[in-house]
DNA sequence: CTCTGTTGTGAGATCGTTCTCATATGACTG
DNA sequence: CAGTCATATGAGAACGATCTCACAACAGAG
C-alpha cells in the first residue's frame, strides 16, 4: 500500500530481483522461486499473488544467476572456421531454430581453420558454461582438446567431419556415396577421362596409392577425403584407369592456387572430357575458368560440383551439382546435442554418426562425352 | 605434498576453483584474485606461486560467476532477420572479429523480421546480462523495447537501420548518395526510362508523392527508403520525369512476387531501357528474368544493383553493382559499441550515426541508352 | 490420543567470483 | 619514540537464483 517508494526507480540497469516479487507477494525468495520455477506446493492465493508480483514488476529471472546455481546455461556454442561462409552460416541458422525451439541461445566463435584458436575456443565456452558445443574440427587428428571437454562431462556433435574413437557424436552427409554416384553419372554418359578437383587441410594433404588394381587415399574421414574416396571407387568399378595428373587437390588457405589448378587439369595434353569439383570454391574457380577460356560446356567439358549455391541457376550452362543441406546438418547436430542434454545426466556420448543424405539435381552442365 | 589426493579427478565437470588455487598456492582467495587479476599488491614470491598453482591446476576463472560479481559478462548479442543471409553473416564477421579482438564472445538471434522474436530477444539478452546489443531493428517506428533497453543501461547499436530519436547509435551505409551516383552513371548513359526496383518492409509500405516538379517518399530513414529517394532526387535533378509504373516495391515476405514485377515492368508499353534493383534479392530475380527471356543486357536493356554477390562477377554480363560491404558495417558496428562500453559508465549514448562508404563497381551490364 | 502423511512455507546454504575493508608488518620521518 | 606511509595479506560480504531442509498445520488412521 506503499505508494511512494513504488515511484522511485534506479533508471540505470535495475531489473526486480525475485526480492523484490518476494517483497511484493509477501512472501519468501523460495515460495516465489517455487511457483515460477512450477515445482513443490503452493496455495493458490499465494501462487496468484506471486505471478501478479512477478508480472507487475516486469521480472525475469537473471540467467547468470540461474546458471551460477543450477549449472545450466541454455546456451550452446558453435565453433566454425568462418561463419561468412554459406555453409557455415546456413548450418547456423538450422542450429539457431533449434535452439529457439529448445529456448536456448547460440553463441559462435570463428576458428578461420586455426587449431589454438579452436582450442581457445572451448576454453572459452567450458568457461562460459554453455551446456554442449556443436563443432567443426579444424583437424581430425589433433582433437585432444576436444576430448578434454567430453571427459569433463561437455556434451559436443561434430558438424561436417568424424572424428574417429574420440567418443563425439558426428553429423556428416554421405559424401562417399554422394560422389560415387555422381562420378557414376559421368560415366555413364560415357565419359572415360574425369578430372577431379578438390580442396585440402594445409596440414593433412592426402596421400594416394595408386596400384594396378586399386587406388585408395590415407586418412581419416573427412569430406574432402571421402570424396576423393567416392571418386577412386566409382572409377576403380567401372573398370577406369586412375590417372595421377586427373586428380588436383589445391590448399584450402591458398585461394589464389584455384584457378591455376584448373588451368593445368585443362592444359593436360589428354585433357578430361568432365571435371568434377569436390567443393563450391573449386566449383567457381572452374566455371570461371571454363568461362573466361570459353570452353564449351558442357560441349566440350561436362562439369558437375559438389554444393549448391544461388549462381549455379543463374549461369549458363546451369550447374548439376550434388547438394547438401547445410541446413539440414545444422539441425541435425543441434538436434543430437539436445538428444544428449536431455538425458539428466549426459549419458557417455556413443560418438554415433548421423549421415545426412545428399540430393544429386541434374541440370545442364553434364553432357555426353564428345566423340573425337 | 599430498600425493595421494591429487590422483583423485571427479571426472565429469569439475573444473578447478579459485579455492583450488588458493589452497595449493597457500594463500587466499582474494590474494589468488589480485594476482590473477593484475591489480592490488602481492610479493613476487606469492604471484609466483599463485601463478604455478594457476598454471598447474589448468585454472581457467569460471565466466558466469564473474558475471555474477561484477555485471560483465564480455558477451555481446546480435540480433538480426536472418543469419543465413549474405548481408548478416557477412557483419557477423566483422562482429565477430572484433569481439574476439576484445574477448568477447557474441550470441546470435534471428527474428526473421517479427516484431514480437525481436522484443523476446531483447529481453533474452538482457537477462543473459550481455554487455551489449547490435540490432538490425525490424521497424524503426515500433522500437519502444530498444528504447527501454537503453533506458535499463544497455548499450545498443542500431546496423543498417536509423532510429530516430532513440538516442541509438547507428551505422548504414550512404544508402541515397550511393543510389543517387549509380541512377546518375545511367543518366550520363542516356537512359531517361529508368525502372527501379526494391524490396519493401511489408508493414511500412513506401508512400510516394509525385508533383510535376518534385517527388518524394515518406517515412523514417532505412535503405529501402533512403534508395528511392536517391534515385527520386536523381532523376528530379536531371529534370527527367519520375514515372510511378517505372517504381515497383515488392513486400519482403513474398519472394514469389519479385519475378512477376520484373516481368510487369519489362512488359511496359514503353519499356525502361534501364534498371536499378535497391537490393541482391531483385538483382538476382532481375537477372534472371532478362536472361530467360532472351533480352540482351546492356544492348536492350542496362542493369545496376545495390549489393555485390559472387555470381555477379560470374554471369554474362558481369553485373555493374553499388557495394556496400556488409563485413566493414558489423565491424563499424561493434567498434561503436565497445567504444561505449569503453566510457566505464555507458555514457547517454548520443544516437550518432556512422555512415560507411560504398563503392561503385563499373562491369558490363551499363551501357549507352539504345537509340530506336 | 498419538502417529503418519500431505500440504504449505521460510531460513539459509550454495554456486565461484570480485572487491571492500580490516589488519599486520616494516620503513621512514619528525 | 610516536606517527605516517607503503606493502602485503586475509576475512567475509556481496551478486541472484535454486534447492535442501526444517518446521507448521491439519487431516485421517490406528
Amino acid at each position: 500500500m506503499s505508494s511512494e517508494a513504488e515511484g522511485v526507480r534506479r533508471s540505470k540497469r535495475s531489473q526486480p530481483t525475485i526480492n523484490d516479487v518476494a517483497a511484493r507477494a509477501g512472501v519468501s525468495r523460495a515460495t516465489v522461486s517455487r511457483v515460477l520455477g512450477g515445482y513443490g506446493y503452493a496455495s493458490e492465493e499465494v501462487r496468484e499473488r506471486v505471478l501478479g508480483a512477478a508480472s507487475d514488476l516486469g521480472y525475469e529471472a537473471d540467467r547468470i544467476a540461474r546458471t551460477m546455481r543450477s549449472g545450466r546455461s541454455d546456451t550452446i556454442g558453435f565453433v566454425c572456421a568462418d561463419i561468412s561462409d554459406p555453409f557455415f552460416s546456413n548450418a547456423m541458422r538450422g542450429i539457431c531454430d533449434v535452439a529457439l525451439d529448445k529456448g536456448s541461445q547460440v553463441i559462435v566463435i570463428n576458428t578461420d581453420d586455426q587449431l589454438t584458436q579452436e582450442q581457445a575456443a572451448t576454453k572459452v565456452l567450458a568457461a562460459h558454461k554453455v551446456d554442449g558445443i556443436i563443432i567443426t574440427p579444424v583437424s581430425v587428428r589433433q582433437h585432444d582438446h576436444i576430448v578434454v571437454a567430453v571427459d569433463d562431462g561437455l556434451p559436443v556433435v561434430s558438424l561436417d567431419r568424424h572424428l574417429s574413437n574420440a567418443g563425439v557424436d558426428s553429423i556428416v552427409a554421405d559424401n562417399e556415396h554422394a560422389t560415387v554416384d555422381a562420378v557414376n553419372h559421368l560415366i555413364g554418359r560415357g565419359h572415360r577421362r574425369i578430372g577431379f578437383l578438390s580442396s585440402a587441410q594445409p596440414e593433412e594433404p592426402p596421400v594416394l596409392r595408386i596400384g594396378a588394381q586399386r587406388a585408395s587415399v590415407s586418412g581419416p574421414s573427412r569430406p574432402s577425403l571421402d570424396r576423393v574416396r567416392g571418386y577412386l571407387r566409382a572409377m576403380t568399378t567401372a573398370g577406369l584407369p586412375i590417372a595421377r595428373e586427373l586428380i588436383s587437390f589445391v590448399p584450402q588457405d591458398e585461394p589464389e592456387s584455384r584457378a591455376p589448378a584448373v588451368v593445368e587439369m585443362l592444359e593436360l595434353p589428354d585433357r578430361p572430357t568432365a571435371l568434377f569439383t569436390a567443393d563450391s570454391y573449386l566449383t567457381k574457380s572452374t566455371f570461371a575458368v571454363l568461362s573466361e577460356r570459353g570452353i564449351a560446356v558442357p560441349g566440350e567439358v561436362s562439369l558437375l560440383g559438389f554444393d549448391d549455391l544461388e549462381w549455379t541457376t543463374l549461369v549458363r550452362p546451369r550447374v548439376s551439382v550434388v547438394v547438401q543441406s547445410s541446413y539440414e546438418m545444422g539441425r541435425a547436430a543441434a538436434d543430437r546435442l539436445f538428444a544428449q542434454l536431455g538425458n539428466g545426466h549426459p549419458a557417455a556420448p556413443s560418438g554415433t554418426r548421423t549421415v545426412v543424405p545428399t540430393t544429386f539435381l541434374d541440370r545442364e552442365s553434364v553432357g555426353a562425352c564428345p566423340t573425337r
